[in-house]
DNA sequence: GTCGTTAAAATTGTTGACAATATTGGTCAC
DNA sequence: GTGACCAATATTGTCAACAATTTTAACGAC
């Protein structure tokens, strides 16, 4: 077995390394985990390697059957349909608390980042960079929503589905219409409508899961 | 240390014995949680404790600070604050899933419990009726919701909150604002007006906050 | 009495070994 | 060949012992 370079991997750290691993399905959805191998690899004992696992379950990102181990959890549609069902609410609900909490100058340098200049970045088919700004978008309203609980939670869906997400970006017309409404969300945000931007975010979040039930087949 | 009578208590078991007890304040805030005690108490080994712990410190239920041991979270004004936020997204989505996925007549039984025969409940002060009629609105939902993601949520976020819950009934006027509110939501969700119904849901969760600003001192 | 120092005790952190269970592979009857 | 049975192997479940760290207690200087 390999071991890992990385001087030393705190409890969290070990979480954090299996956390990622399973988040860019390097360890695709299905993997058997076993604990011997993972011990070996990280260097330490398999109790710690089970105390990870207790965690990552709780979390959602692996499943633990009772003396037949543990392997990456599968996806099902149900439950991807479950995911966006939450993400919808708690994503609307972060934008709303994100006006409400941040005065509206707070944006514009969202506002620039989504502005003519992204035109270009569509143009080019650079998904990197729009998801790049997707990242921004989402953490500077995690920031002004000023919420440990939410920002935690959304953290865990995101985990959840952020293959997903990728991959959808890369049906075509989506970014540009994922581009499109967040324009209108950072307008409403700019204007302090914090009850538009919920209801636009809300929005949001169903089309990507209207676009995600069209393309399904071929995003899973 | 006394010995636990029930019999086996499989690693799911303990994680939610511990769970009760935090939860009905049998363990307060604050308290340290020794891992030798629960052991010898529950007689198994240390390591089980120790992966417990790992399960509810991921829940927010307890602390760990290392080598320092665990202790069982103290809910500060803020984080109260936050469990709020973030409840009232989401019981407002669930009353929102639920009235979309039911029938209208799946609420009739809960328009009879919180109907007439409710107000001799509030008169005689009978606060385990109404918090059992609370409950069961809630189960109600969630099951029409259908959504395990949300469920599992809501159960977690009530973990956090039920002993202040359960306080704020105790407040004068809070059960009978309580039924009224809860009259409007269910005549909302039996006409399938979704959105009336989780605005009312919406509010009723954010007015629950407001009585608790109110009362903070008396309630903490 | 108070503060700082130091040793003892208590508590958490980590590990390797052993037990229980499940999986694998082979053998045999048909 | 196919299926049932059984041994061998691999994997998870559990534990008790040891190491590292923190807390407690005792002691002495001022």
């Amino acid at each position: 077995m390999i071991e890992l370079a990385s001087a030393d991997l705190g409890a969290e750290r070990l979480v954090g390394e299996l956390r990622q691993r399973i988040v860019n399905h390097e360890l695709p959805p299905g993997s058997r985990l076993r604990e011997q191998d993972l011990a070996d690899e990280f260097g330490v004992s398999r109790a710690r390697i089970r105390e990870a696992f207790g965690i990552l379950e709780e979390r959602g990102l692996i499943e633990r059957i009772p003396n037949r181990g543990a392997i990456v959890t599968r996806l099902e549609v149900d439950k991807i349909k479950e995911l966006f069902e939450v993400r919808e609410a708690l994503e609307a609900q972060m934008v709303r608390l994100a006006v409400e909490k941040a005065p509206p100058e707070t944006w514009d340098d969202l506002i620039e980042l989504f502005g003519p200049s992204m035109e270009d970045t569509l143009a080019r088919n650079d998904f990197d960079a729009y998801a790049q700004a997707n990242y921004q978008f989402r953490r500077q309203c995690v920031a002004a929503a000023d919420n440990e609980v939410l920002s935690n939670l959304l953290d865990s869906l995101y985990d959840r589905t952020q293959v997903l997400i990728r991959r959808l970006i890369l049906v075509p017309g989506r970014m540009q219409e994922g581009m499109r409404q967040h324009r209108e969300i950072l307008a409403a945000m700019r204007a302090g409508k914090a009850e538009e931007a919920e209801r636009l975010k809300r929005a949001n979040i169903r089309s990507a899961r209207d676009w995600f039930n069209d393309y399904q087949k071929y995003l899973l």
